[in-house]
DNA sequence: CTCTACGAATTTTTT
DNA sequence: ATTCGTAGAG
């Protein structure tokens, strides 16, 4: 037995954790220190070494990328098939389990999930059922407050006597719409969870089967459970000690979304055999970058404690940028953009992260002009566009008539007459005859009293659905999205060249044929389910990678939260001012704050070898000129590995206008900007810029020579003549 | 039904 | 500033 390939590539440390006796393990994993290796490592080890079979294996991450990389890393390290291990996200092993189990978890066969779309629109309507306002009602605020309570394992029925008004109006909505989902066999991504926890809970004979089946469960991220996550890890490894979890209680960044970083400690009372092993040796940052790292996240109270250190050198200080205004910032981020891929080309090694989303913008500007290719996250995914929902509800609504959320969203798009009062008659008559909306509209169509008009549209409507599930019998999958996109009239409707972004729009309905081609049927079709039916519970659960042109190489744009688990060769901190990072809306609170600090942590520890940080001092915010303070991370950080880059020089110049950046000025009298210089080896050129002082001093130059171009050079270092 | 205008809100995101 | 959603007019 070879496991030498298991071991070797592991440091002591490493090595301790994946070769540990089965017992449950608390890996605290610092940033770049190795964890996923690890993790595939132990699961490696676990059935090579210690005779567990990989259907013996649970494993659970967070997001379909991280359990996709997991499986991907395990099969390649053993060279065995995987599909017998449970690897996934806590969501799509929740499913799983409720497919399985559908009956026992109470229910119906044809479930369907919801995604946070699909949920929204069905709490509106619901607000709508009930005639609440909406300014008192907001459907988010309600859909937040549902998910939240589902969260903490709270069913309607759990919930506390309302103590005013408001709560018990929120009680009463919380129960329609479990009533409303029961009745329409939906599920939404909270229920999923909760579900699948009732369902061991209340099902011993289930529990134990899945006890012996998974004589190990391991949990990525874990500092990431909400509640209800984590008493379902704890039903299934209850007195078992067998719940390996790694996780890095500094890099908790979603506490604002039920993530509990309590479960931590929990776990540690929990499982009092557990063992404690810290992941502290980074192989990612400069010595710099993790001393500021450090010290940052020291401010924080309550940790478990880490330190990250490393073999590496300390390499370059961080440098710290203060710009006039957001426009200057930006100019100063593609400039430096600019002259990295001088010397390294490679766009996708560098990454501007922000606090907000809404600070892209300014940098999206600049790097267009630069004409730099990128790409910033965040924005809707493949199966979150509009045309593909809608292609997606007739799926559905062929599928199951009664599907009312499909039904609305696509009974008049693309429009074909049936406007708001008829929808509206339809919703009534089915309340009062509490029906599907389908089974409403033919009421409807009945009572005659429709104008002729709005009948034969309805009539139609009707037929059209009806016509599609009749021709897409027996097709292949791909054949039958292909017609419902064609035949629904959704392709005409987008081809129109007034619709904005019709081609694309267009393309990514094609696009999602190609994707019901390629649909593969990894689900070992232990569900009777139909192609049809895994094809859109696929488009739920996974939203889809973004766009296409993932692949070109671009400098990547992404907030501090979706940088989570990446790494970058350059990583530009910006907008750190008081107010935007940390958030206004965390100032006040001392836990927010720290979640704040640990994002800025995180943002820190992306860096593989060099950090830009950068706040304005007068920035436009919601149209007015605001004057931020620098963000207090900029003074929690140590002063000796920060190097602030001025760019003094005309000030005078009007803080709007953001361009003049070339303005001289004098150093010492001998360099200055504008200087003719020649270097031995570079030849001659002229100095643009120059920054840092004493041995730290370096110059900007722009050779004549094309070949060579622009270069940072240091003055102690590179032997400069005037010219 | 579609278009325009006005008012309100404006951290972070996966499933 | 900008976006988003709704109300009212055409």
């Amino acid at each position: 037995m070879d496991i030498t390939k298991i071991l070797e590539p592991l440091n002591d440390v490493q090595r301790q954790v994946v070769t540990a006796p089965s017992t449950a393990m608390l890996v605290l994993a610092g940033a770049g220190s190795g964890k996923t290796r690890v993790l595939v490592h132990r699961i490696a080890w676990q059935i090579q070494v210690e005779n567990h079979y990989p259907q013996n294996m649970l494993a659970v991450t967070f997001t379909n990328k991280a359990a996709k990389e997991m499986r991907h890393r395990i099969e390649h390290l053993l060279n065995i098939p995987t599909h017998s291990m449970w690897i996934g996200t806590f969501h799509g092993i929740a499913y799983r389990l409720l497919r399985r189990h559908f009956s026992q978890a109470k229910l119906p066969e044809g479930f369907q999930v919801m995604d946070s779309a699909d949920q929204l629109r069905v709490i509106k309507r619901l607000l709508n059922n009930l005639k609440l306002d909406e300014e008192q009602w907001p459907a988010r605020q309600v859909q937040w407050h549902i998910n939240a309570q589902k969260d903490e394992g709270i069913r309607a029925r759990h919930c506390l006597t309302p103590y005013d008004k408001y709560a018990e109006q929120m009680l009463a909505i919380y129960l329609a719409y479990e009533r409303l989902c029961d009745q329409s066999g939906l599920v939404d991504f909270a229920e999923l969870l909760l579900r699948a926890h009732e369902l061991l809970r209340d099902n011993p004979e289930l529990l134990a089967l899945y006890q012996q089946r998974f004589t190990q469960v391991h949990v990525d991220e874990f500092q990431d459970t909400n509640t209800i996550q984590y008493a379902w890890l704890r039903l299934l490894t209850e007195n078992r000690d067998n719940l390996f979890v790694v996780g890095d209680d500094d890099q908790s960044i979603y506490g604002w979304r039920g993530a509990k970083i309590e479960n931590i400690y929990k776990f540690q009372k929990d499982y009092p055999n557990h063992h404690i092993i810290k992941l502290e040796q980074n192989y990612r940052s400069t010595g710099n970058i993790l001393k500021t790292a450090n010290q940052i996240i020291q401010v924080n109270q309550g940790r478990m404690g880490k330190e990250l250190w490393t073999q590496s050198d300390a390499g370059e200080l961080l440098s710290l940028y203060t710009a006039f205004n957001e426009q200057d910032e930006a100019y100063f981020v593609i400039e430096r953009i600019k002259t990295w891929l001088i010397d390294k080309p490679r766009r996708k090694d560098i990454a501007i992260l922000y606090r907000s989303n809404a600070q892209s913008r300014l940098f999206e500007e600049r790097l267009m002009i630069a004409g730099i290719p990128y790409r910033v996250y965040g924005g809707l995914r493949f199966f979150d566009r509009a045309e593909i929902k809608n292609a997606l509800a007739y799926l559905r609504l062929i599928m199951n008539r009664d599907d009312d959320t499909s039904f609305e969203r696509v009974i008049n798009t693309p429009t074909r007459g049936i406007g708001a009062k008829t929808v509206e008659d339809i919703r009534v008559i089915a309340r009062e005859q509490n029906s599907s909306l389908w089974a409403a509209s033919i009421a409807l169509i009945n009572q005659r009293n429709l104008s002729a008009r709005a009948s034969n549209a309805l009539v139609s409507f009707l037929n059209l659905i009806k016509q599609l599930s009749e021709k897409t019998q027996g097709l292949e999958l791909f054949e039958q999205v292909k017609l419902v996109v064609e035949k629904s009239g959704l392709l005409a409707f987008y081809q129109q060249a007034k619709i904005d972004n019709s081609e694309e729009k267009v393309e990514n309905l094609e696009e999602l044929v190609s994707a019901a081609k390629s649909f593969v049927f990894t689900q070992e079709n232990e569900e009777q389910l139909s192609e049809l039916a895994l094809f859109l519970t696929h488009a739920a659960l996974e939203s889809g990678d973004r766009q296409a042109d993932e692949f070109e190489d671009s400098v990547q744009l992404m907030t501090l939260h979706s940088a989570k688990g990446l790494e970058f060769n350059l990583v530009f901190l910006v907008g750190l001012e008081e107010g935007l990072f940390p958030s206004q809306q965390s100032v006040d609170d001392a836990g927010r704050l720290e979640e704040e600090r640990r994002l800025c942590y995180v943002g820190i520890t992306r860096a593989m070898q060099k950090v830009y940080l950068s706040y304005a001092e007068s920035r436009r915010l919601y149209g007015r000129e605001t004057y931020p303070k620098p963000s207090r991370f900029l003074k929690e950080m140590p002063a000796e590995c920060l190097q602030e880059i001025r760019l003094r020089g005309n000030i005078s110049q009007a803080p709007s206008i953001p361009l003049p950046k070339k303005s001289p000025i004098a150093n010492e009298g001998r360099y200055k900007a504008g200087q003719k210089v020649s270097h031995a080896k570079f030849g001659t050129g002229v100095i643009l810029q120059i920054e840092g002082e004493g041995a730290q001093e370096r110059v900007q130059v722009k050779f004549n020579t094309p070949t060579i171009g622009i270069k940072w050079l240091m003055l102690a270092y590179a032997k400069l003549e005037t010219v």
